[in-house]
DNA sequence: AACATATTTGACACCGGTGTCAATTGAGTT
DNA sequence: AACTCAATTGACACCGGTGTCAAATATGTT
């Protein structure tokens, strides 16, 4: 409780407060027999400088928030780690702020959470990252953010991955397995990487020549169960696909339950492919096959890559090009998948 | 940018600062026409009050920080969002830090945590609730702190649920199911809760006379895999258990995985059941029976119970009996477990 | 040795609020 | 109207640091 300040550590080594911070701060041009005595001083007080005194000197508050709407724990968890391991790394403190994408006034809810806690940056994660109001918000406030998820607008440093090109490798493999009829659950209409993961869908059919079978693409909306009702639709067609590609995870799990459920075997008569490679795939029996989304890494390059913008001066900032970094996915091959045999 | 200071109400509303102060603290003592008068200022100019000011100058920080170790995502996903919601209506800031409780210099990396950031106070999220070095380190810093968990030692403020019982709930049914070969899962040998379980597990078989199958009672520690080894010992056991009752819905899920691949029906040939109500119960086939913890709840209480403690003066907090809530489980029953037929 | 220049250092105001305590104001009494 | 006492208000120092700028010191030159 009785913490040493910056005087203290002064009064013992007989130089300025100012002098003390210089070192603190690792500032040029302090003598190294200075910087020796001051840092003996602040060694044997056991001195720690004060965030908050700095914070409000600086006007720089030291911590970054994340902004999450909760879409699956599993992601968000992933997501939250490479984060932490970040800020840990850059001294940084991270805030919790949880949203409802859906809150008419989610807006003015996010500014006063700025304005309640002075966070330096923000990290938002999809779907926040993709609503325009916010980023403009965001802009108009000056508040620097990163984006993490699909590349879609270019607006404001950036970090996600290659979507496209992982639903394309996805349906490449899928159809490698001699998989002719392939049930495809999109993602969420609102959000821009369902594009993407269209888009590889087919052009993976495109590339190997075979027509899309469009009575089997069924609407999805990244929650479990909008993957079951999604498989529910695709199960009750004729012919049935023979594998349901999902355009995340958490939905392909929710086409296992539906499957299972109709006591359809998988993979013997039901392939099942997913994306993201969340905890979960390997949590279920068969464990799911998967495009591996490097979460963590994204998650951490976010952080840094937002600690570091926020490092430079504001007149840098804006003549600077922005930060863009898109991940590659990796296919995962569990057992949920199988080649088909007429 | 140009923020609004204290400063600019006061010159505004021609008061003092301290008068502005007042007013924003809601203080006694202001004559109502002076408040109306301020309040006037401050809405016309949108003054926010800057929480880093009042933090150096009251020596509170406004916000509190969230120790974990992640166990379950979905655990822990779920007191995150009670606590955010208790957070958000109490205007407190909530900061993560998560940690490696097998670090041997956990404590030390904690310590450096509070330091950097200046947290009021701390949540702590089993296990590292049952850590007992990290419990003396934080009251010898007089560290407010709330434990959420299994009721151990009376220590510190305590938010959690009544797990003896709601093994013994989940037994007596299992046991009303005419269940009487019932593997047994237990929990991770250092947590608090183990024992809490296994104690309720017991409990239910005397109550009802039925002697525990001690070769049913296999070691697991809480984690998805320990649940599939777990269960691949019970499973080779003769005669094999008719349902696996493991301590958390992770090991549950795990043992449904193990009995799956092995082609045993869930819940003809197998029941199985759990304890949390974690959201992947439901998102497995078949969904997982299971004790629900009031998770939200428990995190919230916990949550408010600390912001409350921190408003109270040292002195009086020392005096007055710790907060020690125990919530009740209730039985959710899904398909995972059905009568046995002999 | 005297001077010009570069490096180091410290005094002081300031970041945006709050606590203390004395000064001022207003109400109630005689 | 003068006086007492409580309610209201403001001046000022302070929380723990940083920025500015001028003063002090060190270094190099002729």
């Amino acid at each position: 409780m009785a913490s040493v300040t910056i005087m203290d550590v002064a009064r013992k080594a007989g130089v300025s407060k100012k002098t003390v911070s210089r070192v603190i701060n690792n500032e040029a041009n302090v003598r190294p027999q200075t910087k020796e005595k001051v840092q003996a001083a602040i060694d044997e007080l056991g001195f720690k400088r004060n965030p908050l005194g700095m914070a409000l000197a600086k006007n720089r508050s030291l911590f970054i928030a994340l902004l999450a709407d909760n879409p699956s724990p599993g992601y968000l968890m992933n997501l939250q780690k490479g984060i932490l391991q970040a800020c840990t790394e850059e001294h940084m403190g991270l805030f919790l702020y949880d949203c409802q994408y859906r809150s008419p006034s989610l807006v003015e809810e996010i500014q006063t959470f700025i304005e309640n806690t002075l966070a330096d940056g923000l990290i938002l994660v999809p779907p926040l990252s993709d609503k325009v109001e916010l980023l403009d918000m965001l802009d108009r406030k000056g508040v620097s953010y990163v984006r993490i998820g699909t590349k879609d607008t270019k607006r404001g440093d950036f970090v996600g991955s290659n979507t496209t090109k992982a639903a394309f490798d996805m349906t490449e493999y899928l159809i490698k397995l001699k998989h002719r009829h392939i049930g495809f659950i999109l993602g969420h209409p609102d959000q821009a990487s369902s594009k993407r993961t269209e888009q590889g869908f087919r052009e993976a059919h495109a590339k190997a020549g075979i027509p899309v079978d469009e009575s089997l693409i069924a609407q999805g909306y990244y929650t479990h169960q909008s993957g079951v009702d999604a498989a529910m639709t695709l199960l009750n067609k004729t012919p049935r696909p023979t594998v349901i590609f999902a355009s995340n995870d958490e939905m392909a799990v929710g086409a296992l339950c539906e499957a299972q459920s109709r006591g359809i075997k998988v993979p013997e008569e039901l392939s099942i492919a997913g994306i993201d490679d969340i905890s979960i795939t390997t949590k279920v029996w068969p464990n799911i096959t998967t495009m591996r989304q490097p979460l963590n890494s994204i998650g951490y390059t976010a952080a840094s890559t937002l600690i570091r913008r926020l490092q430079k001066k504001p007149l840098e900032q804006s003549e600077e090009a922005f930060v863009n970094q898109l991940f590659d996915c990796e296919l995962v091959i569990r057992q949920s998948t199988k080649t088909y045999v007429g």
